[in-house]
DNA sequence: TATGAATGAGGGTTCATTCAT
DNA sequence: CATGAATGAACCCTCATTCAT
């Protein structure tokens, strides 16, 4: 290998570890998988990583940022609450569909917290930026009053069960528009206010 | 562990292995663990499941039912389409919460997709549920002309999201009651209709 | 079960060992297997016999004596050499066809000698009954000059193959006629006929 | 046991696993027992064998295999069928007694026939250069009329005989040179002398 | 006599990790 | 940097044997 073999090597690594994790889980992978997949010695895994649980971690961190990234650049400017909203549902599903390895972050086994913390983090993150739009958005007098601290709860959990469907129900994933739509305007038919009221209270 | 407790045993070592399984996930959990949890040898364990799938197996098996006995009972005579998918949210939502080994539902560890099958029977099962009652509701006028299949999905998976937070971010569940108001009414002031359109498109 | 119960049993029980025994060998053979094929419960088996040994070694005694005792009533008073050693042989063979599970008797496994002993008593005295029709075949001048000892090893040994092939090679077994005619007339041709002719018949 | 020794120790426990198994017979021997006979760990054998049926299968494959050839190059060009006999019955029982493992060749425990095929295949190559030696024999008036596949049959099952012996009364074997004159000449006297006489000596 | 639940050592096999090269 | 043979703990599972009933 050349000069930069180092780089690439890691580089290779994670594009393998990412791909048999997300294929196997955590404790269904093995170092021998990865190495291979990634056309490197077990020994050379080594190198780059101290050990299964690093290699997990860092793959894990990686995703994580990288799709928060995301995230930032896609929603960050948008002014009007419900575009932002809009955008957010439509790329958080969009990208999912894509990075369906993002199911990592989902993952639970080995004695449930493992990479807990990083997890926590970043959902606090993403809780942080979706209840800032709610927020905005209810001030605004465009978002009926209503808790957005629950309110982004019940978001991002509807997120979390549209990852795990692509592993457990792939054939029955719903449509980022139509979740746009209940989310926003609810499943009452508008013109009937009292019904709804009912419900809120 | 007395030689003729054996009246028990089958059921100790279930409960056992909903603990262990749930908390460690398949791969994670060893026949060992749930021996030792249930206090019985590990060879007696293999005295009532054959082997380690078919514990897991009718573990899952067991949940699902319960669940959706409990399910089929809480809901299926509620008229009121509003009710049934309150009442639905609010049943499901608690009984996760209380029974957190429904986790177990949600399992996934690639390479090992096989209590799938049973899954998926079940979750078609409720889906059926659901989208009869909203179909229900669309028809008689009290809910919006919408998709009941996407729907249906999207409620599906917000609650599939609500389970997987439990173990992944405990600390941070939505409230059921917050769930239904969102799901019924929508983020959007009910006054003025015409933004509700703009994103409807 | 009746008062007799006890000795039919221990009569099932064996019947059972036998089959099991000489179908998967003794490593092979489980306890349970025995059990279940005797129509008794595990711990039936065990108040008749200590330990799997000592219902393995059982056995075989029986069948080596059963064996023995055929041998010794089949060809005891017979007196023509020529007609002694073709008997035995015919015995021989046939019984180890019938007796399929005389393989046993051949086992080796579970770190050589085992039910040895008991094995080299019988063979021991099988080798002096041959020995003896040998020697007076020699006497009498019917036999050649040979040493009977070493005669009677290749016959035993003969016999020996024999069983062993009914396992091995069960599609190839020699005709036991065949081989009264090869070892007392060998393979060379005879100027004088009629002597071969007497056994060829 | 050295990080590099690895040039041998695939012969090792080739080695050891021929040991073990002739001692212990397949479903006796351990592959703990084969490893640390072989000085390597339980690991170390798997990198080389696949499974225990693997290794027993590749032993016993180059055992026959190694026999095989020995028989061609010792008997094939021998013209003389009473030479070519001898010879054959010679280097049988001397290799058997040499190579004591070829008792794996004899393996019976049954359920567990997997390595069968190979034995029979290897039977019947066998079989075919005897027969073919008898059948010349005959052919030539050297031999009696006899039906040369029995003769074979019952020549490889005295062969058979001898290595069975070897496991299960070793004491007692008999000398290949009388075996010889057995199969040859026959128990029975001759008027014709000479033939027999060139044969005992 | 008879049962069969229970035990636990031991068997085959896997895999994260180490280290001489 | 990189290799891959070697290690050994741990995994799933079987089975001879025991013992309360």
């Amino acid at each position: 290998m050349n000069k930069r073999s180092g780089i690439n090597s890691k580089k290779r690594i994670l594009d393998a570890a990412l791909k048999v994790f997300s294929e196997y889980g955590y404790k269904g992978a093995s170092m021998r998988m990865i190495a291979s997949t990634a056309r490197i010695s077990i020994g050379g895994v080594y190198l780059y990583f101290a050990n299964k649980e690093e290699l997990y971690l860092t793959l894990i961190k990686e995703r994580l940022d990288d799709f928060s990234a995301q995230v930032k650049t896609s929603i960050s400017e948008i002014e009007d609450p419900v575009k932002a909203i809009s955008s957010f549902i439509m790329m958080y599903l969009e990208y999912a569909k894509t990075h369906k390895e993002l199911i990592l972050t989902q993952g639970r086994e080995h004695g449930f917290a493992f990479a807990i913390d990083i997890k926590r983090e970043f959902f606090k993150e993403q809780r942080g930026i979706i209840e800032g739009i709610v927020a905005r958005g209810i001030q605004s007098g465009v978002f009926t009053e209503c808790n957005a601290k629950e309110v982004t709860k019940i978001i991002m959990g509807t997120m979390r069960g549209f990852i795990l469907s692509i592993v457990v129900d792939p054939d029955n994933l719903f449509s980022p528009k139509e979740c746009c739509r209940l989310m926003l305007g609810g499943l009452l038919k508008r013109t009937n206010r009292a019904e709804g009221e009912k419900v809120r209270r």
